[in-house]
DNA sequence: CGTTTCTGTTATCATTTATCAACAGATTTT
DNA sequence: AAAATCTGTTGATAAATGATAACAGAAACG
């Protein structure tokens, strides 16, 4: 059984400096300004340590979604459950990527995904209150959050592009040429799904492109 | 033969009060802060009128999307053109709506998609460096910018979603449900592309529906 | 007006992909 | 160590969708 993530304690990191450093490396590649000391002490307590287990639900179906999560450590999968009981992956998250679904944050409704750690995995959170208290005047903060967005508005758009103009012999080659490290932590049935199509259907497309 | 873009004049409205009022009552929805008697004199002057008339180019594919726009009247589309030939529609914008590549108008990359007029269009259009120049210091400006940003990453996710996870069959009667106005809009063949499917399918799709 | 283009339907056949089932090696759990 | 689960493959068959072609009414065009 899957335990939920809201039986687990929060707590801030007792060593500050230690856990936060790839997220304010992170936040500085983004942006044009520095953060200043200052502005880096706010990051580091606006943001909470969360450790997570392999197969433990970060946001499940119905609930919304109360954290944006930046991933230190770890790997995670977003996805939806069909009448079927089929899942179909919508994302796959590792180190240096946010795990959240901006909707359900964003609006405060129930989402309609799951996100779970395929890996134990280990987050730094922050409610959408808290953001908005503490980190929405930091300029550096807004100029990521909108590359962020745009960013991501952008890759959905070459995604559905791909989708609806490509055979899935296509989308795997240029999957596999432009996220590989995701074919090295996630197995194949999981990449097929990303993909839309079935995990039998992967394997005869890998068998195939060998031998050509 | 479809004439290009930039051999049309750009000109200034010769009323500056009569066009630009759905524009700021559009940019006026997505704010909180009203917009002052000032502002919306920069946001009028910032923006200027193109009309296209149906199947004129508004962006080819190869080209920088120099502009911005608006659309004030009329229906366009924006699709990728693949090996073969075959169109694939990526968007169906209306009044009220945007046209543009944000990659390639962010970026300043060439875009890979094709934008066309298919009704005689009317458009506010505004270049980056403009943007840049006179609205980026405008707030209101800046949180509609960001809410349409965080808005298009979340419908775009859904359509992404849906197009892995549903039958061709489902994904019409969800389009049909959330887009009527489409179909009043654009003919059947191009929401059959729209949907990743031939208008072939889309046509028995239809007739099943009927039946049942 | 006649002609052309556009739009939508239908039929036939081919291709792609899904479904179901069985299996084996690897990994995890107990 | 044994049992269970996970992962990937393969075969047979079914279902969904695409490709091609032909056709007819509607709309646009000269």
């Amino acid at each position: 059984m899957q335990r939920d993530i809201k039986n687990l304690p929060l707590r801030r990191s007792l060593f500050p400096g230690s856990m936060h450093e790839s997220l304010i490396k992170y936040i500085e590649s983004y942006t044009t300004t520095p953060l200043t000391e200052k502005e880096i002490d706010v990051v580091k307590n606006a943001f909470v340590l969360k450790k997570i287990r392999k197969k433990q639900y970060f946001l499940q179906e119905g609930q919304v979604c109360k954290y944006a999560a930046f991933i230190v450590k770890g790997a995670m999968r977003q996805y939806s459950v069909d009448d079927k009981g089929t899942e179909h992956i919508v994302g796959l998250l590792i180190e240096n990527w946010w795990a959240v679904d901006r909707e359900s944050y964003v609006m405060l409704t129930p989402s309609v995904y799951n996100i779970d750690a395929w890996e134990d995995t280990e987050m730094l959170v922050i409610t959408k209150a808290d953001f908005l208290n503490h980190l929405s005047s930091i300029p550096a903060i807004n100029e990521m959050a909108r590359k962020l967005d745009e960013n991501y508005a952008i890759a959905t758009q070459k995604r559905l592009n791909a989708n609806i103009s490509f055979s899935a012999e296509k989308r795997f080659a240029d999957f596999a040429n432009s996220h590989s490290e995701f074919l090295q932590r996630f197995p194949q049935h999981i990449i097929a799904s990303y993909l839309g199509i079935t995990k039998e259907t992967l394997s005869r497309i890998r068998h195939q492109a060998v031998n050509k």
